[in-house]
RNA sequence: GGCAGCGUAGCAUAAUUGGCUAAUGCACUGGGCUCAUAACCCGGAGGAUAUUGGUUCGACUCCAAUCGCUGUCACCA
């Protein structure tokens, strides 16, 4: 077998957004990031080469203003709360390739020649804006979506200001048709299939031009040529995405950003911010002349007990104590699983704690131990050798496992997170049967002892493949479960995959070849607890 | 208000183009087993599939109305 038959498959960069700095991260943006991570992760795994860029947008009034509250440089500001966006990404075991910030010289370089370029065609030109303007939301409003008293719905604690300003437009209308084609010809572009709708009869409707920059507004980029006016956060922070490609070594230049992993296949976003993704910058993209991401999905909100969260209701639900009361592991599991992508999701830590004990402590972990204690009661020193050709075709569980490669890589590939737990779970609580129903331990007592093994095999392999195939998932567990049967692999080395054995042999069922020396058998998966003291505090 | 979508056991989800007794998991409950993390396995209970009417041999599925919920209707990372 060759060891190092490098291999050589499409490139896949993917992004989160590119995220507000005017707090701290919250649980919307620690679930976007880690379900990118996951799919970064399975693509590493399967051997592809992967670009997943996530970050940070800093720029606009509304950065400006809360530095200036706090007494500090607006970059100041920024610096700490990019920490805790990267110290957070860190708790859960998110592995980002670039990190891009929008406050970075290089970025404003790239923006520059983007605006230049936009310029050049045509679709930029300078106007006059008039309106109603709320600082908070860093936009115009219409008369009638305030409230009586002129306060904006959105921030109720301030006043809206009048405003009437020059501003410069970028040309949108003039991409409507393009725009529409490329949603006819692509229904793949957006997803999921009912946010399509919604961006094509918002687009049918007829587009405006939009303003692409803000004056009095010191904490961004200047216009090229005006420096009076900022470049609005829009243009800017979107960008970001094509400055995140720039290798170090690189001279700023936009051919240079898009010389190696561009275009994107996929912008993982919240539906919130759709219409910029979906619209606004594919239109962009035309004026520049680069080419369109393959995807953009919108995915659902999360809301906690049904309600959704807010700080006016008091129940947001810190990411940072969610980690550090319960692992990435479980808050990765419990995401992925329980929430549709695409449809709006629900925390609530009972059932929280209900699923993932049940999921990964009591079928899956559990599984691995009783089966590692048989192991050790009934194969002392003699270690089944045995392999997928030697179990019988009608083995319940082998029927089950030689199918469910296919299904887990079309799980992955199209983002179906549902289908693929049901495929593992259905696997692993088969497992669970098959050992009841064939009772090792009285073939033991009878002196069975090939059947014994095979039966052994049959299920460590299961789990085995399990945990390979839930690494991008839970990689802490997956490595412990590696661990347990004697392989030394790291999950959260990017370059495993990148070598055929693992990422095309793994991937199938019927692979394991027990180490004799095994460590000693132990949980991979302590049960959670729910802590009463802080539950019983909340009214 | 216009447009779009949704309403299935306590909870979360399934049911190819209308077709077996509406499925699965969690939670609940009776039993079994002993290899195991009080685990696992088997069984049970729990449903007018939101309501009403219609089409059909047959409706969770199609049609209509009603009630309820959600999204969207121009610049909310």
């Amino acid at each position: 077998m060759n060891n190092n038959q490098p291999i050589n498959k499409p490139s896949f960069a993917l992004t989160t957004p590119l995220y507000y700095v005017n707090g701290l991260p919250h649980i919307g943006s620690a679930y976007t990031t880690m379900i990118a991570d996951a799919i970064a992760r399975w693509y590493r795994l399967s051997g592809h080469p992967v670009m997943f860029v996530t970050g940070t947008d800093e720029h606009g009034q509304k950065i400006q203003r809360t530095a200036e509250q706090n007494g500090i440089p607006p970059q100041e500001h920024c610096d700490t709360i990019v920490h805790s966006f990267q110290d957070l990404w860190q708790k859960l075991d998110i592995q980002y390739d670039s990190f891009t910030r929008t406050s970075a010289d290089k970025h404003e370089i790239i923006v520059k020649e983007f605006f230049q370029r936009v310029s050049e065609q045509g679709d930029i030109y300078l106007s006059q804006q008039q309106g109603w303007y709320c600082v908070g939301c860093e936009e115009f409003k219409e008369e009638r979506e305030l409230e009586e008293d002129k306060h904006c719905p959105i921030h109720t604690n301030q006043k809206v200001e009048w405003r009437d300003e020059e501003n410069y437009f970028f040309r949108l209308s003039r991409y409507q048709q393009q725009l529409e084609e490329l949603y006819e010809s692509n229904p793949e572009f957006i997803q999921p299939q009912s946010r399509r709708n919604e961006v094509m009869n918002f687009v049918k409707q007829g587009l405006q031009d939009f303003s692409i920059s803000r004056i009095n507004v010191s904490w961004g980029f200047p216009i090229p040529d005006d420096p009076k006016h900022t470049i609005y956060v829009w243009f800017d922070a979107l960008l970001g995405y094509v400055t995140a490609l720039l290798e170090e070594e690189d001279e700023v230049t936009l051919e240079n950003a898009i010389k190696k992993w561009y275009p994107f296949n996929l912008h993982l976003i919240g539906k919130d911010i759709l219409r910029f993704h979906a619209v606004y910058w594919p239109a962009m993209l035309l004026s520049a002349g680069l080419a369109l991401p393959k995807q953009v999905f919108g995915h659902g909100f999360l809301t906690k007990d049904g309600r959704k969260m807010g700080k006016s209701l008091g129940n947001t639900l810190d990411p940072f104590e969610l980690v550090d009361k319960y692992g990435s592991d479980a808050i990765r599991y419990y995401f992925l699983k329980e929430v549709d992508l695409g449809e709006d999701g629900d925390f609530n830590e009972i059932r929280f704690i209900n699923k993932v004990n049940a999921d990964l402590a009591n079928d899956l972990g559990n599984l691995l131990n009783r089966s590692r204690g048989m192991l050790k009661k009934y194969c002392t020193n003699i270690f089944p050798s045995i392999n997928e050709v030697n179990i019988d075709a009608d083995n319940p569980v082998k029927q089950i496992a030689m199918v469910l490669p296919k299904h887990i890589r079309e799980a992955y590939s199209s983002y179906n997170f549902n289908f693929l737990f049901t495929n593992i779970l259905t696997l692993i609580s088969n497992c669970n049967k098959y050992i009841d129903d064939s009772k090792p331990w009285a073939l033991f007592k009878n002196g069975d002892q090939k059947e014994v093994e095979i039966i052994l095999y049959v299920v460590l392999e299961s789990v085995r493949f399990s945990a390979f195939a839930l690494a991008p998932i839970i990689p802490k567990i997956s490595n412990k479960i590696y661990h347990q049967l004697g392989y030394e692999f790291d999950f959260n080395n990017k370059e495993l995959g990148s070598k055929i054995p693992i990422s095309e042999e793994h991937w199938q069922w019927g692979q394991l070849n027990i180490n004799p020396n095994l460590p000693e058998a132990e949980p991979i998966f302590a049960k959670l607890q729910l802590d009463y003291d802080n539950n019983n505090k909340k009214p």
